[in-house]
DNA sequence: GAATTTTTCTATAGATCAATAGATGGAATT
DNA sequence: AATTCCATCTATTGATCTATAGAAAAATTC
């Protein structure tokens, strides 16, 4: 009689068990040199073991690639979803949105500025499936704009579009500085979202109570 | 007697006549595959020559990579120090500079591009120089919106550094998206001008004029 | 049209790099 | 203690890519 034993059940549960240090390690390095710009030599220095080890962890230097953007993604995925789904004025969902758009870089910037810089790189399939999901969040940006305008919380002479793409592009550079500035995601985001909202200009009126 | 001739006046004058073609399919191959992803190979095939004859225009693939970011960055030196120096409100500084900063893409947008995306895999030395130059572009910035926060023309409770580095996110990012979104560098300079200024919220008062 | 200069070509060296194959050491399991 | 499984190692192949050398061709000049 074969028993099923405890340790059985484990098997594959417990493989490959430093997996996430070697992604960790290949977003270190990707975000540093660029994909075509690292070795897979790079990521195994960074790591102190042999460059044909990490074939043990991924079998091309692309999934590894695939796997560092994913982690850069989720971050956005699961937040973005979240907010759109939510309640809350349009302004409200905005700023939730901008603090969720930044706050992944908090934990996981390498994989953030993987996937923000090199995910062009990607084969063509998951290029394309990462680029539809890129879409997605613009649109979750493009559509709370626009309820924004349609309800009278923004300017209605606003082009959604390009507002939308300001505000992304404002974000994602984030990922690009923010080692070398130090503030902290709080603060930077509600400097943003002071910003998009208000803008530099002094209001026409002086300083009189927003409508909340 | 040696006559010096018109010709041989002209001579070296005449050399590598091709040379900004080459250059521009340097920057068109890096801007779409990267530094590192783009062969020389890739290079003379969109010239139609063979990759070898390549090096009778440049010395090394770095070499070009840096021709092809001094072009991409001429056009915002250029520009940004001329309004720096001159007159007129912080205000309408700004939006000379958000202008200024945008329009390279009408006719440089693959020098951008890499100049902006590539820069990092410049040999130390160069890297250098650009970054110094990059620094004084944002302390253009910088300044001009301290003034504008000193003179009571901008909100006073502002951070200034975010601020900048804010809006040239905004409008470096226009540089991924500016092939695809069809909208005419003016609009686009327009949107963002506004944005900035007066943000997405409408004005705390009923729509009044701005003082000017 | 001969001579000179500029441009492109062929051929190849030399280096780097991703990826495979198979061996080895060590831990866990029985 | 023997066995099985996991992780890493050594050694190497084959492909790709930059860069050089020198010949050939094309254009320009005299």
């Amino acid at each position: 009689m074969t028993v099923v034993s405890l340790s059985s059940l484990r098997r594959g549960a417990n493989q490959r068990r430093r997996a996430p240090q070697i992604i960790e390690a290949a977003a270190r390095v990707f975000a540093e040199r660029g994909f075509h710009g690292a070795t897979t030599q790079d990521i195994a220095d960074a790591l102190g073991i042999r460059q044909a080890s990490l074939y043990y962890y991924f079998s091309s230097k692309e999934l590894a690639l695939e796997l560092v953007c994913l982690k850069g993604v989720e971050g956005f995925l699961e937040a973005g979803k979240a907010i759109a789904a939510g309640l809350g004025s349009a302004r409200e969902r905005l700023i939730l949105l901008i603090n969720s758009h930044l706050s992944p870089l908090i934990d996981r910037r390498d994989f953030v500025k993987v996937f923000l810089n090199e995910r062009q790189h990607l084969p063509a399939e998951s290029r394309r499936r990462i680029g539809r999901w890129s879409r997605g969040l613009e649109r979750i940006f493009e559509d709370v704009i626009k309820e924004g305008m349609a309800k009278g919380e923004f300017r209605a002479d606003l082009d959604p579009r390009m507002a939308t793409l300001a505000i992304l592009g404002m974000c994602n550079a984030a990922s690009s500085w923010y080692r070398k500035e130090n503030a902290p995601i709080p603060y930077i985001a509600g400097e943003f979202v002071r910003l998009v909202i208000d803008g530099l200009g002094k209001p026409a009126a002086k300083r009189g109570p927003r409508r909340r």
